[in-house]
DNA sequence: CTGAACATTCAGAATTGTCTAAACGCTCAG
DNA sequence: CTGAGCGTTTAGACAATTCTGAATGTTCAG
């Protein structure tokens, strides 16, 4: 199982593109890379094989894949392995990547504001405080809107920079000595 | 140096939330979620007190923030210490990370789309094997438009998903014997 | 010029992630 | 029931990150 030179090099491009997108990881960009390029869906020895990798690797690896919709396992006739074909509906594909990674995160930060809102009350330093309430309000205000932008775009309406640039705080104005 | 508790609980909020981002170490979260609830700027060693790690280890980390523009040093006047705040315009933050993490991200798949077409051309295989032309083709296509959509929202221009759906092939008809 | 007060760099320790091969368990043909 | 053909799990080797303390470089007061 040789590449062709034009697969090698997408194999191993989308490999390292991979490796800094936070969504696969660069065995898992070289795998999707292979299926991409082939036609005929492949089993898990071929692709190992032809990435040079052992099974098993593939094996863990190809599972993320298949979870981000990036492969999709096929059942072939006559034959008792595991197939694999690369995904082509790129949208649907995008759409999951931003709702499972860019907003899972966005909602991560989103509880963790809550979290910190809720004892400040609970300590009932929230009049106290008023500093630490309004970077936190802040900061919720502009999250919740990246949130239900990116949720909007997701289901297909357009997503206008507006919305967020009225939620970001104005630069607090210089209150302090510099040199 | 003792936290708050709200404030505890936000620094190692952002901390985690900043490990799954693909933008900052963990520590560089907590750093910038320290620096966000604090009113006066920190230096160094106030930092490095405060989250329980070395000096050096917030000098390297801190270079990051830094560079994303999620955290400013500022000088204070009658102090040699590098003293540092964080930024509280997200909306500049934002444009920042669109466009040096996501849309580099996208350039790199498209330089290697072009890599993989020119080795195509230059075997002279562009012809003799139409379905690798037209795969690669059909990405670039994709690419090419998340590259473009994102460009123009980073400069504050809305982004419709309508544009992502039309350039996204249409799934191949089952062509394959199948169980 | 000298030393004190800094930030940064560096080498190695500790932690974490990635990969392999062997063991395991499942399914199906005979 | 048995064994061959699979995919998955697991233990450990190897590689890469992250962290620390010591060494280094730089700036400034005296």
């Amino acid at each position: 199982m040789a590449m062709d030179r034009a697969t090698g090099i997408f194999v191993d491009g989308i490999g390292t593109a991979a490796a800094t997108s936070g969504v696969l990881s660069p065995l898992g960009g070289r795998i999707f890379g292979l299926l991409y390029l082939h036609e005929a869906p492949l089993a898990l020895d071929e692709i190992a094989t032809a990435l040079e990798q052992s099974k098993s690797n593939i094996s863990v690896n190809i599972r993320g894949l298949v979870e981000w919709h990036l492969v999709r396992r096929v059942p072939i006739a006559g034959s008792r392995k595991d197939h694999y074909e690369a995904a082509t509906n790129f949208w649907r594909v995008f759409q999951e990547i931003m709702e499972r990674r860019f907003r899972w995160c966005v909602r991560q930060v989103l509880a963790t504001i809550a979290d910190a809102e809720r004892a400040l009350a609970e300590g009932g330093r929230r009049e106290a405080s008023p500093f630490l309430a309004g970077r936190l309000g802040a900061l919720r205000l502009f999250f919740s809107a990246i949130d239900a932008g990116f949720g909007a775009f997701a289901q297909g309406k357009p997503l206008d920079p507006e919305v967020l640039k009225k939620v970001t705080p104005l630069a607090a104005a210089p209150s302090r000595q510099r040199r």
